[in-house]
DNA sequence: CGTTAGAGGATTTTT
DNA sequence: TCCTCTAACG
C-alpha cells in the first residue's frame, strides 16, 4: 500500500479521485507535480492499475525522466511500464508505429528549426519570392500559426493582397517540399497526430484502449492541437487529470491557450475541482513578493497561497554600471555565499535571465571567479556545426530523400562538387519529377556535369549506399565511427578551421559525440539509428540539467518552470530587457508578469534581483531603467527595505557589493590564499 | 566551376 | 556576438 499521509488533505483527495475529470488548479509549489506522481503510484499500487494503462504528460523530457524516477522510488520497478512522455515525443511514438496511417513512411526524419529556416531561405531564393524586409524566422513563424490554425495555402493564394498570395506560394512549396522529403517538423508531429487519430477509429481505439488513465502537467500552457490530441486519446471513462495554473502560462507566444485550463470544467461536464493552497517550496517573504507581483495582473483568477514557513530573508538588490560587472557580482556573490558557508553546494544556486543572450557575461564572469557553473540553453551539443553534419549524415542513411540532410552531407568535407553541378542536378530532378538522390544516383544521365564532378558524385553514392548497408548490420557508433574515418572528417575539420582554439574544440566535440552514441547504445531502450535521431530531434535544452554535478546553474527563465532552487538570482532586471521591450509595445506585459511571478517562485530560501543601470548592444550604449516589477515588490520584504528606500537600500547593496568584490579580486590575485 | 574570407544583418522566450 | 550571403580568388 501507499501511504498517503506524505500529503495534505486536499492533495490527498487528488490523489484518491482516480475516476473521471479532474482539475487542480493552484499556485507555484503547492505540490501539483507531486500530487500527479502520487496519483501515478496510488493507481499502481492502490488501485492495481497495469502500468502500461496510466500516461502522464509533462511539459519537457527531464520533467518526464524526474517523474519517472520518483515514481519508481515510490512504485518500485513496475513503475517502468507506465508513459510518461511530453506531447512531441508521445506523438512521434504513435507516428512511428503508424507512419503508413499518417501518410508517411516510416523512416520519416523531424526537421527541427534550424532544417526549417535554412528549407525557407532555399525556397524564397528559388522561387524568387520578395518579402521586402520579411526574415526567414518570421516567415517561419507565419507558417507554424498557418498550420497550427488549419489554414490550408489556397486560402492565402485567394486573397487580395500581394504579399499574402506569395506567401501562400511559401507555404504550399514548403508543405510540398517537407512531404517529398519524408520529413516532418514539429507542428506536423501534433498536427499528424490528431488527424491520425481522428480519421482512424480503430487506432483511435487502440490507444484509447492503452492509456486509460490520463494525467497532465502544466496545462495552462497547452495549445488547441494538445488539447484535441489528449481528448482524442480520452476514452469513454474520461479519466483525465490535470493540473496548471493560469498565472504561469508562460507560452501563449507559441500558441499555448490557458482558456484551455481555465474552460475545462465546461469541456468535461461534472468534472471535480482541487485547489491547493499551500506551499511548500517558498519562505513567506519570497511568497509575499511573487504575490504582491502577480496581483497587478487584472486578467486572472485570485487564488490564496501561503507558506508555512515563516520570516525568511529578504530580497536584495544588486545594482552594476553594466551588464559585465552585474554578471561579475552575482559570481561573486555565489562564490563568497559559498566560501562563508562550505555546506551549500553551488547547484544550490541559480541565477535566471530573460533571453539566452544574457548568458554569456554570467558564463564569461563565472569563468573568472573560477565559479563551476553549467549553462542550460544557448547552443547545445547537437546544434554545433560540425555534430549537425554529423546527424546530417545519419538522416540521410536512415531516409535518404531527406534533400536538405543530403546537401548538408555533400557539402563536407568538400568534394569538389558546388552550386552549378548541384543547379543542374536539380534541374534534372524537375523535369522527371524525381527527387534529389535520384538525380545523384543516375548522374551520369543528366547533361552538363563536368567529370570532375561526375566522379565526386558517383563516389559519394556509393559511399552513401556502402553506409546505409552498414548501418544496417552494424551497431550504431560502430558505423559511424567507420562513418568518420571513411569520409575523413576529423582532418577536414582540422583543415577547415584556421583558429587553433577552436579547431581542438571542433575535434573534441566530434569525439564526444562518437562517445555520446556509445553511452546511448547502452542506456537506451530502442538503440538504434531511428532511436537516436529521434532522441536528437526531440531533446531539448532543458534535458540537460545535471542536478548531480555541484555547479551553479544558469537558465533563462522558460527554462525554470517548474524547477526550484534554495537560492536564486534574477539576473537584468531592467525596463527593456524584463519586461522585455517587445512585449511592452505589442501590449503583452501581462504575460510578461506572469514570467516574473514563475521566475520569483522557482526560490526556496533566498531571492536576489540585480540590474544595471547602463549597457552596451551592437556598439551603441543604452540607459537603463531598473524594472518594473521591482517596484512591484512591497518595501518591507526588500532588504533594509523598513528602513530605506528601495533606491537607498540598491545603494547600499551596491557599495557593500563593490567591497566584496575587490575583496575577491584581491583574493583571486593572491591565488585564493589569505 | 568551387572554395573561402569578410561584410552585413538579426532571434525574446522553445516542444 | 554568431551566422548567412556575396564577391573575388584560384
Ligand atoms: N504535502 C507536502 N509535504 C511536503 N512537501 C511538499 C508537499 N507537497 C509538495 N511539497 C514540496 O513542495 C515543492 C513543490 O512541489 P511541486 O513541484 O510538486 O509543486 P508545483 O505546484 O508543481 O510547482 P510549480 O507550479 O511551481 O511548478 C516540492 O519540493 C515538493 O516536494
Amino acid at each position: 500500500m501507499l501511504d498517503l499521509t506524505a500529503l495534505n488533505p486536499p492533495q490527498r483527495q487528488a490523489v484518491s479521485h482516480t475516476e473521471g475529470p479532474l482539475l487542480i488548479l493552484a499556485g507555484a509549489g503547492s505540490g501539483k507535480t507531486r500530487v500527479i506522481t502520487y496519483r501515478l503510484a496510488h493507481l499502481l499500487l492502490n488501485k492495481k492499475v497495469p502500468a502500461q494503462h496510466l500516461l502522464a504528460v509533462t511539459f519537457t523530457n527531464k520533467a518526464a525522466q524526474e517523474m519517472q524516477e520518483r515514481l519508481k522510488h515510490l512504485a518500485g520497478p513496475a513503475a517502468q511500464k507506465a508513459t510518461i512522455s511530453t506531447f512531441h515525443s508521445l506523438g512521434v511514438r504513435i507516428l512511428r508505429q503508424q507512419a503508413a496511417a499518417a501518410g508517411y513512411r516510416r523512416n520519416f526524419v523531424i526537421y527541427d528549426q534550424h532544417d526549417q529556416l535554412t528549407l525557407v531561405r532555399e525556397i524564397v531564393k528559388d522561387r524568387a519570392l520578395d518579402f521586402a524586409g520579411h526574415t526567414a524566422f518570421e516567415l517561419l513563424g507565419r507558417i507554424s500559426s498557418a498550420k497550427n490554425q488549419g489554414e490550408s495555402p489556397e486560402t492565402f493564394a485567394n486573397k487580395p493582397n500581394a504579399e499574402e498570395m506569395l506567401f501562400g506560394d511559401l507555404y504550399a512549396h514548403y508543405l510540398e517540399r517537407t512531404r517529398n522529403c519524408n520529413a516532418i517538423d514539429f507542428d506536423d508531429i501534433l498536427l499528424l497526430v490528431t488527424n491520425l487519430l481522428e480519421q482512424h477509429p480503430e487506432v483511435r481505439r487502440h490507444y484509447q484502449e492503452r492509456y486509460r488513465y490520463l494525467m497532465v502537467d502544466e496545462y495552462q500552457d497547452t495549445n488547441s492541437l494538445q488539447y484535441r490530441f489528449i481528448t482524442l486519446l480520452l476514452g469513454e471513462h474520461r479519466n483525465l487529470c490535470v493540473v496548471g495554473d493560469d498565472d504561469q502560462a508562460i507560452y501563449s507566444w507559441r500558441g499555448a491557450n490557458p482558456e484551455i485550463l481555465l474552460r475545462f470544467e465546461e469541456h468535461f461536464p461534472g468534472a471535480r475541482l482541487v485547489k491547493l493552497e499551500q506551499n511548500y517550496r517558498s519562505t513567506q517573504v519570497i511568497l509575499h513578493a511573487a504575490n504582491a507581483v502577480i496581483k497587478n495582473n487584472r486578467r486572472r483568477k485570485a487564488k490564496e497561497l501561503w507558506s508555512a514557513l515563516s520570516g525568511g530573508a529578504r530580497l536584495r538588490i544588486l545594482t552594476a554600471e553594466n551588464e559585465n560587472e552585474e554578471a561579475e557580482k552575482v559570481a561573486g556573490t555565489i562564490t563568497m555565499r559559498k566560501l562563508l558557508d562550505p555546506k551549500v553546494r553551488f547547484s544550490d544556486f541559480a541565477v535566471l535571465v530573460r533571453t539566452n543572450f544574457q548568458l554569456r557575461p554570467l558564463e564569461e564572469a563565472a569563468r573568472n571567479a573560477n565559479l563551476p557553473y553549467q549553462l542550460i540553453g544557448g547552443t547545445s551539443f547537437y546544434e554545433r556545426p560540425e555534430i549537425r553534419t554529423l546527424i546530417a549524415y545519419l538522416k540521410v542513411m536512415r531516409n535518404p530523400d531527406d534533400e536538405l540532410s543530403l546537401k548538408r552531407a555533400l557539402d563536407f568535407p568538400k568534394r569538389g562538387i558546388g552550386a552549378t553541378t548541384l543547379l543542374r542536378l536539380h534541374q534534372y530532378c524537375q523535369q522527371h519529377n524525381y527527387n534529389l538522390y535520384r538525380a545523384f544516383q543516375e548522374a551520369q544521365q543528366v547533361g552538363e556535369v563536368r567529370s570532375a564532378a561526375l566522379h565526386a558524385i558517383q563516389t559519394f553514392v556509393h559511399l552513401i549506399e556502402d553506409f546505409r548497408r552498414r548501418f544496417r548490420h552494424e551497431k550504431l557508433s560502430q558505423a559511424t565511427q567507420e562513418l568518420v574515418a571513411q569520409t575523413a572528417y576529423l582532418k577536414a575539420l582540422e583543415e577547415a578551421t584556421a583558429d587553433a582554439k577552436s579547431r581542438e574544440v571542433k575535434v573534441s566535440n566530434v569525439r564526444e559525440f562518437l562517445g555520446s552514441l556509445q553511452r546511448f547504445e547502452q542506456t537506451s531502450e530502442d538503440p538504434t539509428l531511428a532511436g537516436f535521431l529521434d532522441r536528437v530531434s526531440l531533446i531539448s535544452d532543458s534535458d540537460y540539467l545535471n542536478e548531480k554535478v555541484d555547479r551553479a546553474i544558469f537558465l533563462t527563465m522558460h527554462a525554470a518552470k517548474g524547477l526550484e532552487f534554495p537560492y536564486v538570482f534574477l539576473f537584468g532586471m531592467n525596463d527593456g530587457q524584463f519586461p522585455s521591450s517587445r512585449a511592452l509595445e505589442s501590449g503583452a506585459i501581462e504575460e510578461e508578469r506572469r514570467l516574473c511571478y514563475v521566475a520569483i517562485t522557482r526560490a526556496q530560501r533566498e531571492l536576489t534581483l540585480s540590474y544595471s543601470t547602463r549597457k552596451t548592444r551592437y556598439k551603441e550604449v543604452l540607459e537603463l531603467q531598473p524594472s518594473r516589477f521591482i517596484q512591484e515588490i512591497p518595501a518591507a520584504v526588500l532588504e533594509n527595505g523598513g528602513t530605506e528606500s528601495p533606491e537607498q537600500a540598491a545603494q547600499r547593496a551596491a557599495e557593500e557589493q563593490e567591497d566584496l568584490v575587490t575583496m575577491l579580486r584581491r583574493l583571486r590575485e593572491n591565488n585564493f590564499k589569505v
